[in-house]
DNA sequence: ATGAAAGCGCTAACAC
DNA sequence: GTGTTAGCGCTTTCAT
């Protein structure tokens, strides 16, 4: 009645709603119930101190008027009930599993989800944060960040959160949930060996030699570990790939020409397997006959008959679910940080 | 030094906030400027009417104090420019180009993107876009919802919203981006014909009958018109493949075994086309030998060498960014609905 | 057990 | 051109 003028372009009041009466607050359920604002504040968060007919008559109003309380305005004091993850990319086929195991724990508990992709790009990762920070929302979880530990350090002051896909065990302000990524190319190493090779070499991303964080980086070390195990030290080999798209395709035709071509090959990804595997069907090279590929991840397309990839399966719908359940006790309180690993599994498939 | 009793245990006080000092506000910034706060949200606004020495001393202000302003509380009365997009689900390969065209868009407006992920569950979306509106985002773009038209009619009243891969040419209340399915079912169709065909199925996911507005439904339109132009009508059929994965297997299996197999096949999707691809190869089959197959979506996998499936690109990035354009004009007062149509292309590979 | 009232951080009239 | 101030819809003491 006061916010009507016949002159207002505010959208809320005169465009977007239906013709009929104003926007439905708290206030105007307190008023249908005949309470007062607290008392359906109470009921909204199960506050203590409330009478059941009280509640009942509340929860009566709320369903008549199909009342939703505003995320933002809830923001401003309490919590938000929402959630952001942050995605590095989203074309990476295993990151909709991750998303899944989230949801599914979150959705039980009464939290949203919304995501933020990163794109790869950093500044854009940090921006994203900040929005969702902005956002007031209760607490992140970010999937294979890019960043440094130190600036992980400087977001968790500002808001629960948990990482997944990025090692720093010694993090005191964050929890990460990690696949144990040392022990899957460990076991990687271990098939080839079983099978009878020793020429075995691995494709890792090449990241300018930082990043001692990243998933790669603990692969790259558990393979050395392995194949040290396997007194094949003087074989080890590391076949860096760079990050675009662009030069790929020309590296790996190096590679699978080369007169020491090995005889198998361990990849940090799916992604880059997948290619490989390609590059060397199209050469006429048969597989695992004269090379033998493991992959990680253990995507869709590996599974196709077609490429029938064998890959690390790191089960992302068990790590998205973990890093949920941690970030609700974080959000309720929790302060002593956790780094649990979780041991990923071989998927055999014609390649090996 | 209101809010700091020593058994505070709210978060943002007590816990999460470094040692020294407050949260920076709107007001800390005015008074670090020496400025009201109706200044400062002015510059931050870009709005008219502030004198250039007292924008640059605020903006030195906010350098200063590394200030951010709270998105909830600017859309308690403002704007939080920040959209929201919502995505039937995440696995689809053809999804992350859209989100990629509305970000290339939206970043240069000062604008943010937030997504959330239905998962192919239609509460779950509903759920999801009532917390964009709550969260009091400025617009929303949704990306192939299942919803009904009443549905969507019903939150565009309570939000600028643009759909995309939903087909609903009379709504007046929310603009809708699409392919011309049914034309690009008809490029589709007259490749087959110009290579000789004259046996050309098509196959499509079984909607039970319902949505007239989804995209396959549209390409099923434009097969059988396109067969009918090529007097072809008595040879139309649409073989139906159901939802869920399960049954998929066997379904293709008596596709590719049945006595009256068609020469060719139009699939709605790259996602059902590959599969089909990769049973046919398994079986024995040359392709396009014995069977000739188009899928849509010109998805990443289907460039792969090893399965070189021809298909109708849609091309998602530009869908995207058409989208964000109308969003943003929307948001700016359009209230004219729009409803483009792109024309897709034919990528042409062996299996066709 | 219930309610009144003081903010939360911002925007937008309206004064000056 | 700049400042004052009244809310936005909610949560949270603090009375009652």
């Amino acid at each position: 009645m006061k916010n009507q003028e016949p002159g207002d372009l505010s959208r809320m009041s005169d465009i977007k709603q239906p013709a009929r009466g104003e926007r439905v607050t708290i206030r105007t359920v307190a008023a249908d119930a005949g309470v007062s604002v607290a008392a359906v504040s109470k009921v909204l968060r199960n506050a203590y101190g409330v009478s059941e007919t009280l509640r009942q008559n509340v929860m009566a109003s709320i369903e008549r008027l199909s009342y939703r309380p505003s995320v933002a305005a809830r923001g401003m004091r309490g919590q938000t009930y929402t959630i952001g993850i942050l995605l590095v990319e989203i074309a990476n086929p295993f990151l909709p599993e991750v998303v899944d195991g989230v949801d599914k724990v979150l959705s039980v508990a009464g939290y949203k989800a919304l995501l933020g992709i990163g794109d790869s790009n950093m500044p854009l990762e940090a921006s994203l944060i900040e929005s969702m920070i902005d956002n007031r929302m209760d607490g992140l979880i970010l999937v294979a960040p890019r960043m440094s530990g130190e600036t992980l350090d400087h977001f968790a002051r500002q808001i629960p959160m948990v990482v997944i896909g990025h090692h720093e065990s010694t993090a005191t302000g964050f929890d990460t949930i990690n696949s144990d990524d040392s022990a899957g190319a460990a076991m990687a190493v271990h098939a080839f060996v079983e099978r009878g090779h020793r020429d075995i070499m691995m494709v890792n991303l090449d990241n300018g030699g930082e990043q001692h964080t990243s998933v790669g980086h603990r692969r790259e070390v558990g393979y050395y570990e392995a194949m040290a195990k396997a007194g094949l030290s003087d074989r080890a080999r590391v076949f860096y790939v760079p990050q675009g798209p662009e030069w790929r395709d020309a590296r790996f035709y190096d590679l699978l020409t080369a007169p020491d071509r090995p005889s198998a090959i361990f990849c940090w990804s799916d992604l880059d397997a997948i290619q490989l595997v390609n590059q060397a069907r199209g050469m006429g090279l048969d597989l695992p006959g004269d090379l033998a590929i493991i992959g990680y991840d253990n995507s869709r397309v590996a599974a196709l008959p077609l490429i029938n990839l064998a890959s690390m399966d790191q089960d992302g719908r068990k790590l998205g679910s973990m890093a949920a359940e941690a970030l609700l006790t974080r959000i309720s309180g929790r302060r002593k940080a956790e780094h649990p690993l979780l041991l990923p599994t071989l998927v055999a498939r014609a390649s090996l």
